[in-house]
DNA sequence: TGCAAAATAGCACGATCGTTCTATTTTATA
DNA sequence: TATAAAATAGAACGATCGTGCTATTTTGCA
């Protein structure tokens, strides 16, 4: 009946189906100016809306109970639509999957990474790369990884939620070991040292974070990431 | 019909269900040589035979598939029994589970715990237990880990599954904390440091190593642990 | 060997799952 | 405002799930 809405900060759940930017409201032949602001309204129809926000309820549903644990059903309920109204948009719940990594993908990379690109190449993007890792890893303590979850779930699943998750990852560890490498070069870490090296003991730290505070409960644990943090960054740090 | 048969390397999966020590045996008025061993078979009744059988058989699945993959009809269709045959040993899914877990702890603890006990008190032991974890962790790169798995599967899932599983996880975690001060009292690691922290990173290395290997197939994982390893005794090392 | 008890099978139940098909409603546009 | 298209709802499907109930078979022991 009542289709759901979209709120301002979700409106870009869609995004792998619609333009990034800052797309609002979709909404009728009222003849105002804003020409440019208007098309990007406008292609943002109401379908495109609803996807948004069905893929965003996804998304808080599968960081809980786990891309496995997604069902359309339960879906349609949250989202106040019938089970055909949620699948149409996906043709498989295999590809609502899919759009839910997406998106996690896109929102960990405006979260983490982009941020991190204002400190200055070299020691202190590292430090800003690992800084935002560890802000939302915190956070994620209550809400849950689709890095993680998903790595479990689907590690030993071929198919194209494994490759979308495990291409996401890549990606971001990519852009970490980039980092390392640029600080070996510009001096700020042991240039001998193995950036992969750093990056699987850097990797290792946010996994025993999540580990040891979301399941154990063990308090205490985000200092101890930060502290062995300090420790990977010491003995690397550059013999000068 | 033919009711599963229980590998000699199997028979004892249903140690939950039965007397830890060396209690097996009933009695039965027999008067046959060979006691030891035939107390043994004796005790270990059909029911128990199966239920061993079973349990096998779930803790092979659920390494793969997860416990909450577990799936009665399946277990069923392996063992080549009825599902209400299969259910009657446990009285629900979950007790299942919980059996499944304990079989691993057990298994876990006959592998990487007891035999590092020959090692001698301080770091020996601390290596031991750490190439036994990694041996076994190597191993799991294939076969899967419940210790992973299941604590993403129930991390924010309240239960008796939940609390088997992270009981389990404790007690191992606490034995080599157990170790870790002990070699800071015989002067072989610092003990100005925190043995809580030194856990922390080498529970990271273990956790970076299962991720990387069993998901993202990065190939020298296991060498990169090892050095992580390596590292981590090389900061801490007694300052002499 | 006979008999009680334990172990297992067979069957059915309600629930939920992903998916398909068809009808209805809503939207965008001419 | 009329109309085609897009979006959504509704109902039904086959499959699988955990579980309960009742037979049947198998076991252990007098």
């Amino acid at each position: 009946m009542t289709t759901a809405t979209v709120p301002a900060s979700k409106a870009r759940a869609a995004r792998s189906t619609v333009p990034v930017a800052g797309a609002e409201q979709g909404a009728v032949a009222k003849p105002v100016a804003k020409l440019a602001v208007k098309d990007v309204q406008k292609s943002q129809q109401k379908g495109q809306q609803t996807k948004a926000a069905i893929v965003d309820a996804a998304l808080g549903l599968a960081t809980q109970i786990g891309l496995e644990g997604l069902s359309i059903g339960a879906l349609a309920e949250v989202t106040q639509m019938s089970k055909s109204g949620v699948f149409a948009h996906f043709g498989s719940r295999e590809e609502l999957q899919i759009s839910v990594v997406r998106e996690y993908h896109a929102r960990f990379e405006d979260e983490v990474f982009y941020p991190a690109l204002q400190a200055e190449r070299g020691l202190p993007r590292v430090r800003a790369l690992f800084d935002n890792w560890m802000k939302r890893t915190s956070v994620e303590i209550d809400s849950g990884c689709i890095y993680i979850s998903g790595a479990v779930e689907f590690d030993d699943r071929p198919g194209p939620v494994r490759d979308a998750i495990a291409s996401s990852v890549k990606t971001w560890l990519a852009a970490v070991h980039r980092s390392v490498t640029n600080a070996q070069e510009a001096g700020h870490l042991n240039a001998d040292a193995s950036a992969q090296q750093i990056l699987f003991e850097i990797h290792g730290l946010i996994l025993a974070l999540h580990y040891e505070a979301r399941f154990l409960k063990t308090p205490g644990s985000i200092n101890r990431a930060w502290q062995g943090f300090e420790n990977i960054l010491q003995r690397y740090s550059a013999v000068v």
